[in-house]
DNA sequence: TATTCTCTAAAGTTTACGTCA
DNA sequence: GATGACGTAAACTTTAGAGAA
């Protein structure tokens, strides 16, 4: 049975790509001018302007954090425990690693604080996002500068969007593989039918003798040639003409049926921000 | 060639926040 | 207006694989 037909085109997805643009970050140039406008008037979302993102907590290259798990576990539960055992350097990172938690006047407060992110935030990333889903250091680090966010949330902001992407892409071949079951239901039932039809003329000879032999439609494997013939006749009727091929006898297979060749199935780009429901 | 280290993506979880009845 | 349920998104943790030393 050939369920797979044709596979969901993101079935299979490229999420090894490394390093898709090596190069250092760069945007069109018309989309440049527009994000880098509206950047400029950003709403930093509740951002204090004395916690803008110090971007010299990144090491010299401007390589994000050494080790993004731990720049990001301290920033969580694990910045309650270690900030109490008075881990100097462990408490600057987590400074570095979240620009906005010590805001609201929490002062001692280590609960995480969630930033939601802001329309222009949200667009520009997404833009980025439809050119590439993964971000190197540098693009990470241009990108976090040019959304006055840190990096590491920058690269929270794509891990969380490759998840979503793949989760509404799981929810398509879902979706896809539901029809394809459907359609073969309705084709085994079809079928079934049909068979019993046959079996039912079969017991009344006089009727079975006066139908039209069963057409077949036949391919040449080599030649992809259609072969239309009656499977009790050996005068073949050929539009085509049975092609006799050099190589060999001319082997006849029957052209399968794809049950689902019509399917109607759109596949959304997966780019498409998700909407809110 | 095997080992260790570093970095990062993926998967899964937790939690803050917004919305709606 | 207060409240609880619920969904979503930001942040976090763990795991695994790749590449470099």
């Amino acid at each position: 049975m050939n369920l797979m037909h044709k596979p969901p085109p993101q079935l299979v997805q490229n999420h090894n790509q490394k390093t898709p643009w090596n190069e250092m970050f760069q945007f069109p140039a018309e989309r440049n001018q527009d994000t880098r406008s509206f950047l400029r008037g950003i709403d930093v979302n509740r951002l204090p302007a004395s916690s803008t993102v110090d971007y010299n907590c990144e090491d010299e290259n401007g390589v994000s954090s050494p080790n993004s798990t731990i720049s990001s576990s301290i920033s969580g539960k694990r910045s309650e425990r270690e900030a109490n055992n008075g881990d100097e350097n462990d408490a600057e990172r987590a400074s570095c690693s979240r620009g906005s938690d010590d805001e609201d006047g929490g002062g001692g407060d280590t609960s995480r604080k969630k930033l939601r992110l802001s329309k222009e935030q949200s667009l520009l990333l997404e833009e980025t996002f439809k050119e590439h889903n993964t971000l190197n250091p540098k693009q990470k680090l241009a990108l976090a500068k040019q959304l006055n966010l840190s990096p590491r949330q920058v690269e929270v902001w794509f891990q969380n969007r490759r998840a979503r992407t793949k989760l509404k892409q799981t929810e398509v071949d879902c979706e896809y593989l539901k029809r394809c079951c459907e359609n073969l239901t309705d084709e085994n039932r079809r079928l079934q039918k049909e068979v019993q039809e046959l079996r039912a003329l079969k017991l009344s000879p006089q009727l079975y003798m006066h139908m039209n032999p069963p057409t077949t439609l036949t391919m040449c494997p080599s030649c992809e040639r259609v072969n239309v013939s009656s499977s009790s006749s050996s005068s073949m009727v050929a539009p085509t003409g049975p092609t006799r091929h050099p190589q060999g006898p001319n082997v006849q297979r029957p052209i399968p049926i794809n049950p689902w060749a019509t399917l109607p199935i759109h596949h959304r780009p997966l780019d498409a921000p998700a909407s809110r429901s």
